[in-house]
DNA sequence: ACAATAGTGTCTGTGAGACAGTATCGA
DNA sequence: TCGATACTGTCTCACAGACACTATTGT
């Protein structure tokens, strides 16, 4: 807090950065926007809000990830905050990324995103690639994409990429797609028994075995 | 970032808060300033420093690092950022929380601490009472404490608790005090042995047999 | 019957946990 | 010699990795 006179400070712009993940014909997708005006006119970047003066920063989160996808309900983190001094030509914004998960199956619920322009963008595409990305979004956008890597090995929140009623299959893909590896399906299965319950459905219309739908225990309590 | 006006949107304050951690006398202990002035007069609060309009966050807290502590090159990261509206009540301010650990040894340099009424604070005892604490600093300490406790067990962030050459029983006891819980000897060893290197240093002077001194070993590629 | 995917049983190696033992100092 | 702490050897058990096997659908 510092007993500093706060008028020797400048006050600054306070913004939230939204990631939000989902997993679309077996690739991780960010959506994103691609911007209309300068600076980094046709470049994608992150959607984000403004913080207003009486919202919290997890507030604004939520406002923006609804007025971005109309959704809401669904699973969000603070990422970490981006403060370089030029990271906006325009002026001094202090960014707080945050980031979202959602399964795709809620995200084909809206279709209200292409008139926003907004996409869907495969992640390890833009990153892999070297167009240009607005602002130091590629710095957060690589920054998010190592978290989700690391999270997916010791929580759950892969978990939030599937619909509540899931295959294992389903579930072992999206592991596999945010570990950046391939399983072997026994040893899988047995990591993540602990974790679900089956239901009483499985998939048909398939030329193949069918599959069990599974959903996610109620937890003991495990810290997110 | 938002195509949105932000003449809507008003300014506000950003400060880092600093935790500067330690171990002493086999405690967890937090450098924290007594307030002075209203709001929590009297209260223990974390040191802190607004961010300059020509400064980045990283560059905040290393200033606000030195002016507490006098000290320059150690370890630190950021935290998480609070942005509750009332969290000060005074004026709105985010705030951007940064952690840093510093070896005893280096602590002890620089005794101006008394001067700016700073003191080191037991972490679990402050945590255990119900002393009250300025703004929202106990939640961010609790949260500090929890991120110290679970990147203990993934990562060498308990080296940062130690001189450049320490001996075994003196990090062994740096693991026990972060984890709150004591280890086997052996087992310990084994795990830490792949990451230290031995130096030619022994302790001396005490009626017992005497331990050796290690440093930490070259990393291969390990991100922090 | 066959292709294709779902799902299981089991061997092996690695590493954490537990504990008993040996080593080396000052007094 | 003794108390105290440093350090090591080894058994056990849980679990991840690897792979071979069985099961069930539509065509």
């Amino acid at each position: 807090m510092a007993e500093y006179d706060s008028s020797m400070y400048e006050k600054m712009s306070v913004a939230v950065d939204l990631l939000v993940f989902t997993i679309e014909e077996d690739r991780l997708k960010l959506l994103m926007i691609e911007r209309s005006e300068d600076p980094f006119a046709k470049m994608p970047a992150l959607p984000g809000v403004f913080v207003g003066i009486n919202e919290t920063l997890d507030d604004a989160a939520v406002r923006g990830i609804y007025e971005e996808t109309g959704l809401t309900d669904l699973y969000f983190e603070q990422l970490y905050s981006f403060g370089e001094v030029n990271r906006d030509p325009r002026m001094r914004i202090i960014s707080v990324a945050y980031m979202a998960l959602v399964p795709i199956e809620k995200m084909n619920y809206h279709a209200g995103l292409r008139t926003l322009n907004a996409s869907l963008v495969d992640v390890e595409e833009l990153l892999a690639s070297n167009r240009k990305v607005a602002f130091d979004h590629r710095k957060i956008i690589a920054y998010a994409r190592q978290r989700l890597a690391n999270k997916v090995e010791y929580t759950q929140i892969a978990f939030h990429l599937v619909d509540e009623e899931f295959t294992l299959p389903r579930l072992q893909k999206v592991y596999e797609i945010l570990l950046g590896k391939s399983l072997y399906k026994a040893n899988f299965r047995k990591k993540i028994a602990p974790m679900i319950e089956e239901t009483e459905y499985v998939t048909a219309g398939e030329a193949h075995r069918p599959s069990r739908f599974y959903r996610l225990k109620e937890q003991s309590g495990c810290s997110e």
